[in-house]
DNA sequence: TGAAACAGTACCGTTTTAGTCCTAATATTA
DNA sequence: TAATATTAGGACTAAAACGGTACTGTTTCA
């Protein structure tokens, strides 16, 4: 299994695809330029317009068109809308740690704490804009991180 | 839907609980200890010694101990024998992507590709020798990028 | 008015996951 | 040597999640 859902990489396709074709594009178009199933892709399609991502227009020259600027759409973003929010392990979130029986004795519960900061960090850091033109980079910022390099912010 | 499967959660309870306890553990005394199935927690045991993670030892005082030093044993390499590889997207290996059919004209490919070794690295990096004790991290380094800030990283 | 497109919802089949069960092998101890 | 405690290995099952479809309705445009 990888880690994110296929419905999560075709709703990253679809995005940088009106991304990239500002005009926008119907279901169909973007179907069969993929070769995804057009209910499918429609389904996809709905979820990013009714969670503000995308804008719709219906009738015969209707289609979907991207609502935000890319580099302002983050991947955990996406991940929310289309499944859930990302949890490392069963106990990630604070509502679960507070039902988790062993966490009073738990030897990693600290540690993978920490990692599940890690990559939501990298999740929240990472933006549809920089998926569409990736050498214009994180440059000289990681995480939150200051780097070494001074390098100007992507 | 966690990334990491239930399984693995209990694979790196175990493997630090007898990173603590270095003299070992009985498969039913972890499983008391942390109330899961006997059945179940001898499977993971199971499959962690056979892939060299710990020594087993049959008989009436017998049980599992850590075998490698926790410090070598890296997160990913505990999820290759637990469940698989990591893959952040269905085309995220080298063979999946051979067959990508819509690779060609993928707008997102590099992009998802630098995105699936950010999160590798971490996977990577991060030991079980870290998780036991997070204070004593990756001091100054992170990635592999040098930080300005000594704070740390936590 | 009819066709093209989105909207919403319910549904199904397959796969994966979590977890169980059973039998055999091995080591200890009395 | 016999009883017992433990791991070894593998087959098996039930339930949930995922991927994908179908259907019905609504809006827009020509």
């Amino acid at each position: 299994m990888s880690f994110f859902s296929r419905k999560m990489d075709y709703a990253l396709l679809v995005l940088s695809h009106l991304g990239k074709n500002q005009q926008g594009s119907s279901a169909r178009e973007i179907s069969t330029r993929y070769a995804i199933s057009r209910p499918f892709v429609a389904n996809i399609l709905k979820t990013l317009c009714h969670h503000g991502f995308l804008e719709s227009h219906r009738g015969v020259h209707g289609g979907y068109v991207l609502k935000r600027k890319p580099e302002s759409v983050s991947l955990a973003e996406v991940m929310n809308a289309i499944d859930e929010p990302f949890s490392l392990m069963e106990c990630s979130t604070e509502t679960d740690t507070l039902r988790c029986s062993i966490k009073p004795f738990c030897t990693i519960h600290t540690g993978m704490a920490e990692v599940h900061e890690k990559i939501k960090g990298i999740l929240q850091s990472v933006t549809l804009g920089e998926i569409l033109s990736p050498e214009s980079k994180t440059g000289g910022r990681f995480l939150g991180l200051e780097l070494v390099s001074s390098d100007q912010v992507e």
